[in-house]
DNA sequence: CTTGTGTCCTGTAGGC
DNA sequence: TGCCTACAGGACACAA
C-alpha cells in the first residue's frame, strides 16, 4: 500500500526516467482507471506532451506536461509504476503511456482502485476534490505538536481514524500511522481528543520522524511486495517496523505480544504494555 | 459538523 | 484438489 514515503520513492525514481520524455502515445487497458476526464479525452489530451517535474502531495504523484496540465496518479492499495520498453506489459497493467526513445510508463494495478486524472493545474474536478482538502505533509512546514493538537482537540473519534483522514495530516496511511502510535506510547483505539499535551507532541514527533525514515529507506516492501520501486527493487523499512503486521511477535522494546485490533474495517496494531 | 458503516475491486489465504 | 468465503484497505458516499 504505497503510503507518503513509498510515492516519494516512486517519484525520485522516475524523476530521472521521465523529465524531457515526450509521451508518444496513451493506451488504457481499463476504462475505470481513468478518473478523469474519459479515456478517450485522456489518451487524446496527454498525446504529445512533453513531461516537466514530478512533484508529489501526500499520496498523489503529480507528472507536469508543461502545457498547464498535469497528469495526476494515485496508488491507493496495489498500484504500482514501471519504466518498461517497448512490448514488455507488466501484469495488471492497466494504463501505459509511450515514451519517445522507446521506453514506456505502465500503471499496473491489479485492484483496479487506483486512478489517472489528466487536469488543467490548479482547476482539479469534484474527483480530485479531496486533494484540495488536504492537511499538511508530516515532514513539511506545516507539520506541528500545535497543529496537531488544535486537530484532535474535542474529537471523540480513535486517533488512529485521526491519522489515516488526509484532512488532518496527508500521506500516511495503516504502516505509518501504527509505526508512530507505537513511538508515541498511545494505543490506536484512544479517543483523540483525550490525548495528554505530550502525548500529543511524541505523536506529531513520531509521524514525522517515522515518514521521514520511510523515506530514507526508501519505502516498506511487505512480504506479499505489493510495493517495490520502480526498479522492482524492495525497500528497506519493513526491517525497522515495530508494530504493522507483527502481530503474535515479541515488542522489540518490551517482548510482550504485538496485538492486532479493528478500528473501523481496518486492521491496526500496537504493544498492549508500550502503549496506553 | 461529527462519527460510523458500506462500497468499490480483485487476488490471495484459509477452511472444509 | 477444488470450491467457497473472508479479508486486505484508501477514499469517498451516505446515514444517523
Amino acid at each position: 500500500m504505497p503510503e507518503l514515503p513509498e510515492v516519494e520513492t516512486m517519484r525520485r525514481r522516475l524523476a530521472p526516467l521521465l523529465v524531457g520524455k515526450t509521451i508518444i502515445g496513451a493506451s488504457v487497458k481499463r476504462a475505470d482507471i481513468i478518473g478523469h476526464p474519459s479515456a478517450a479525452q485522456f489518451c487524446r489530451g496527454v498525446r504529445g506532451r512533453r513531461i516537466g517535474a514530478l512533484s508529489r502531495r501526500g499520496k498523489y504523484l503529480i507528472i507536469g506536461l508543461g502545457d498547464g496540465r498535469e497528469l495526476v496518479l494515485h496508488m491507493r492499495l496495489s498500484g504500482h509504476l514501471e519504466i518498461v520498453g517497448r512490448g514488455e506489459h507488466p501484469d495488471y497493467e492497466r494504463l501505459r503511456l509511450e515514451l519517445d526513445g522507446g521506453s514506456a510508463l505502465s500503471f499496473a494495478e491489479p485492484r483496479v482502485l487506483g486512478r489517472a486524472y489528466l487536469v488543467s493545474a490548479g482547476r482539479y474536478p469534484p474527483a480530485l476534490a479531496g486533494m484540495l482538502a488536504m492537511g499538511p505533509e508530516p515532514v513539511g512546514d506545516g507539520w506541528s505538536a500545535d497543529y496537531l493538537a488544535r486537530r484532535l482537540f474535542g474529537r471523540k473519534a480513535s486517533v488512529k481514524s485521526l491519522l489515516l483522514d488526509q484532512r488532518v495530516c496527508c500521506g500516511v496511511g495503516n504502516i505509518y500511522s501504527d509505526e508512530a502510535l507505537f513511538r508515541a506510547r498511545v494505543r490506536p483505539l484512544r479517543p483523540a481528543g483525550r490525548l495528554k499535551r505530550d502525548e500529543v507532541r511524541r505523536l506529531a514527533d513520531g509521524l514525522r520522524d517515522v515518514i521521514a525514515e520511510g523515506i530514507n529507506w526508501c519505502g516498506t516492501t511487505l512480504v506479499d511486495r505489493r510495493y517495490v520501486q520502480p526498479d522492482g527493487a524492495a525497500g528497506g523499512f519493513q526491517e525497522h517496523l515495530a508494530v504493522f503486521g507483527r502481530e503474535g511477535e515479541a515488542c522489540r522494546r518490551c517482548g510482550s505480544r504485538i496485538r492486532r485490533a479493528r478500528v473501523g474495517n481496518r486492521s491496526t496494531h500496537y504493544c498492549p504494555a508500550c502503549q496506553k
